[in-house]
DNA sequence: GTCTGTGCAAATTGTTTGCACGCAA
DNA sequence: TTGCGTGCAAACAATTTGCACAGAC
């Protein structure tokens, strides 16, 4: 009755796992997540899944992180920021791309502009904290 | 005299190279450029040069486009456009960012901001164009 | 002599792909 | 029977790295 069978067991743990983490796995530690779980996963899989919601749109790429891609199940549009020293990817909604800049940036390039991503980067509050009472000490 | 003599040859080379190009190139297009006029270098040499002018913050990394790095020699602030389609990457002096959103980020990462990018993503003019008329004929 | 920049080629690593199998319709 | 999702392993491509040498000081 559900569509969602065996067929797809693994195709909706790979979504499931984008969509309810706020981490911006890699194909890497998606794969790691969910392994024990499902014991007979490929990394093939994981990435031939992870393309495949992209050309849906069900997922994006947010960055390339040291080199990995990061991913991100929320498509609706929001800001990131990228710590430089762990690599990780969080959201800040606080921060708003207000419409005028696409405006801008459409009149700009002469073409179509489809997304728009802005991205912080620097140190993430534990790193900063660290440093900071690292350097101190 | 100049402390650029022989030594640095291809090390000016790859900078000057980054610095006077605006299409964001990446290692292997350097490369190709540089490869005429300088037969004996080595895209190991490219690599290494690329990741020491990060670090001292000469150039900098824009984006990822289809797996490849592509860097930019203008590290004042600016935003970029990216066509899904060419792969082109451009700039859009036009746009800014306003400083409310870095203080805003700031705010909201509770760490520290280094730096900001934005990026829009669609078709530049040419590839706009092309499927315009592609598609109406 | 020492230090630095480099060529060269091998190694590494993230990602993609071909093939064969198994379950679902 | 046909089609799709998948495991597995080989293939790929971008980038990094170890080693040895050459020129600068």
């Amino acid at each position: 009755m559900a569509p969602s069978a065996k067929h797809f067991k693994k195709r909706d743990a790979i979504l499931h796992c984008l969509q309810c983490s706020t981490a911006h796995p890699s194909a890497e530690s998606i794969y790691a997540q969910l392994k024990p779980q499902i014991p007979d996963l490929a990394m093939g899989t994981v990435y031939r899944n992870l393309n495949l919601f992209k050309e849906q749109g069900l997922v994006m790429s947010v960055a390339t992180v040291r080199g990995v891609e990061r991913y991100d199940g929320n498509t609706c549009p929001h800001v990131h920021f990228i710590c430089t020293h762990c690599g990780a990817v969080t959201d800040l909604h606080e921060v708003q791309v207000g419409p005028e800049l696409n405006a801008a940036a459409t009149g700009a390039c002469g073409g179509r502009v489809e997304s728009c991503q802005l991205t912080f980067t620097g140190l993430c509050r534990e790193c900063y904290q660290r440093k900071e009472s690292g350097e101190s000490a």
